[in-house]
DNA sequence: ATTTTACTTGACCTTTACGTAAGAGATATG
DNA sequence: CATATCTCTTACGTAAAGGTCAAGTAAAAT
């Protein structure tokens, strides 16, 4: 058993629900950092790793991509693992964000009115057949 | 010049606002249907052709993607070429495409939601700092 | 000690809708 | 005829976010 707290990639991937592979993709395109290893080389997470990641994970459900996790990423403390230093870029991406969802919308909205509109005059000539 | 009505590549291209990769990606998956060749293998497009690549690129603005194209096209006349044997099944897959789009907008109105909730907490964290 | 999991890196696969050469042939114009 | 401009096919590249082997080690359990 472990008796430290660290925990191995496939335990993390399960408790959060993704696969390894997700994990190691976040460090290769260096969203994570590289995490500590065991004498043979197998990855440990600490805490300030999981939290990190967990946040990660947040931001993606909140639909900001990983590449604008990237430029996010470039304005944290690198040396503070702490995420109360987030600072008002986080703010500032959230805010674009918003209007992004916001302008994807008013988009949709009138594509359906349009697929409405469109169906609509097919169902027409149909009917005068 | 061209004394047909006949039209080559380029000069569809141009006037639908496309390139010809695109049309040519279109026939090489068979949305598009072989069309006449001069003798040298050029490709002349005809108004039939013509109105065909219209309807394709009208669906596309319509938000359906080409493979729901190709499913589509099983259910046209392959050998009528007029587009007033559009069957139900358009209708079919109009309808669905409504009910999807109306789910995005559902979708991406609770992220809104959410992105502007997080937006909140972290500006409270901040502001009690 | 030995089997059974778990982990490692690397590299290729997936999807969508084309973009972008490369090299050769065709068409239009001077 | 020469030249410029199309057009042809073939085939690899692209973005996003990982999935899926494969071959080789390491850790955990028996
Ligand atoms: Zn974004
Ligand atoms: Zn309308
Ligand atoms: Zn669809
Ligand atoms: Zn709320």
């Amino acid at each position: 058993m472990n008796d430290k707290k660290n925990v191995q990639i496939g335990e993390l991937a399960k408790r959060l629900g993704i696969t390894t592979r997700t994990i190691r993709y976040y460090e290769e395109i260096g969203l994570m950092g590289p995490p500590e290893r065991l004498g043979g080389g197998t990855r440990t997470f600490n805490k300030d790793d999981i939290l990190r990641l967990k946040f990660i994970l947040k931001l993606k459900e909140l639909g900001i991509s990983l590449n604008e996790m990237q430029e996010l990423a470039e304005h944290f403390d690198i040396h503070k693992q702490d995420f109360d230093t987030i600072t008002p870029k986080l703010i500032e991406i959230l805010d674009l964000h918003i209007s992004k969802v916001d302008e994807k919308i008013a988009n949709l909205s009138s594509l359906r009115h349009e697929i409405v509109d469109y169906r609509l005059r097919i169902m027409d000539i149909l009917n005068k057949k």
